[in-house]
DNA sequence: TGTACATCAGTGAACGCGCGTTCACTGATGTAC
DNA sequence: TGTACATCAGTGAACGCGCGTTCACTGATGTAC
């Protein structure tokens, strides 16, 4: 039953895909291999044809999910620049979404307590977001607005996902957005 | 080998300051029930005389953890202000600690995917924080400077544990800091 | 281009392990008289 | 205050379960000639 080369990198891709998916979703712990194999239409037993292990799965997953947040991100600070991206990052459409669109704040307290190649990866996104977010700014303050609105971003959409009182998780998204425009 | 109620309260105290601490220092997740009681002196069998489940310990371990934190940062306020209790929290050796002084910004993204009993006693531990950080100040936008405060406090410190690279996570707690002072 | 053999993607059963929770049991503590 | 009985804090074995990982097996694909 072997399969062709291309369609086992195809098979790679979608391991990749399904596991930032569900990791995104039910946090790094919670997503099993077995789980992420089902989702990607597999058997769990095959895994270890294209991982290593387990935590191998998790940084390529989060850097996959990292690249389509930072190209998400791009594109909307193309259209509106950067309040544009300070709004759908802080919106309750990001806040409710059943796979939240950025790794940093969906998985943050887990990834601190993670192996170094999760955390290399998430050093990597951070860098990629870092530079996306203080494009088009030939300002040297520019980077060091950036590392303060990504705090602020990522610490006000944490907030707002753990309070189980819906207002104060807007005022919350609400207060972080007015401080964020310029 | 009944326990009298006075040693009977101070076994749940007990337990409930070593979940505290084990929650803070590995996740909820990874804190088993065996370990905290363990921590506690204790075999796990006698968990259940305590707390209904799980959830329920680690939902008055939060509460004990963030009053805690609350009690702490009100000293450091009284002695020198928002500015010094920006500093304490953002210190490299608050970043370093084994066991994390405040658990909004050790357990953010798992409590975010956590039960209703859990996210109850976050949003408890936040607003109170919040009030804490506004004190001293009539200003009607003591609260909302406190909730941005807070946001970049805690979305800084979690990216600067999620980082590898040192420098890159003592540039975050600094540009952070900078931004916070006033 | 065709043939012969080695490779290996994917399956499904199995592994040891640690988890949250339950339970029978103990004997000191609490309570009712 | 003393007695008789009920309560229950804590122990340690056991439960079912899902986890990450391993493995023998399959047959189509890749490769060397």
């Amino acid at each position: 039953m072997r399969k062709s080369n291309k369609e086992a990198a195809q098979t790679r891709q979608a391991i990749v895909a399904a596991a930032a998916d569900h990791i995104r979703r039910t946090g790094i712990a919670e997503a099993s291999v077995a789980d992420v194999m089902a989702a990607a239409g597999l058997t769990h037993g095959g895994f270890y044809r294209h991982f290593r292990d387990k935590q191998n799965l998790v940084a390529e997953a989060f850097s996959a999910a990292g690249d389509k947040t930072v190209a998400t991100i791009s594109r909307t600070m193309l259209k509106g620049g950067v309040n544009a991206a300070v709004d759908s990052y802080l919106s309750t459409s990001h806040r409710d979404a059943p796979t939240p669109i950025c790794p940093l704040a969906a998985l943050g307290s887990e990834v601190a307590r993670s192996g170094g190649e999760t955390k290399a990866a998430a050093t990597e996104v951070l860098e990629k977001l870092l530079v996306t977010l203080a494009d088009n700014q030939s300002d040297p303050e520019a980077r060091g607005d950036a590392i303060v609105a990504l705090a602020t971003m990522i610490g006000a959409m944490t907030m707002a996902r753990m309070v189980s009182d819906t207002s104060l998780s807007d005022e919350i998204l609400n207060r972080a957005k007015d401080h964020l425009h310029r």
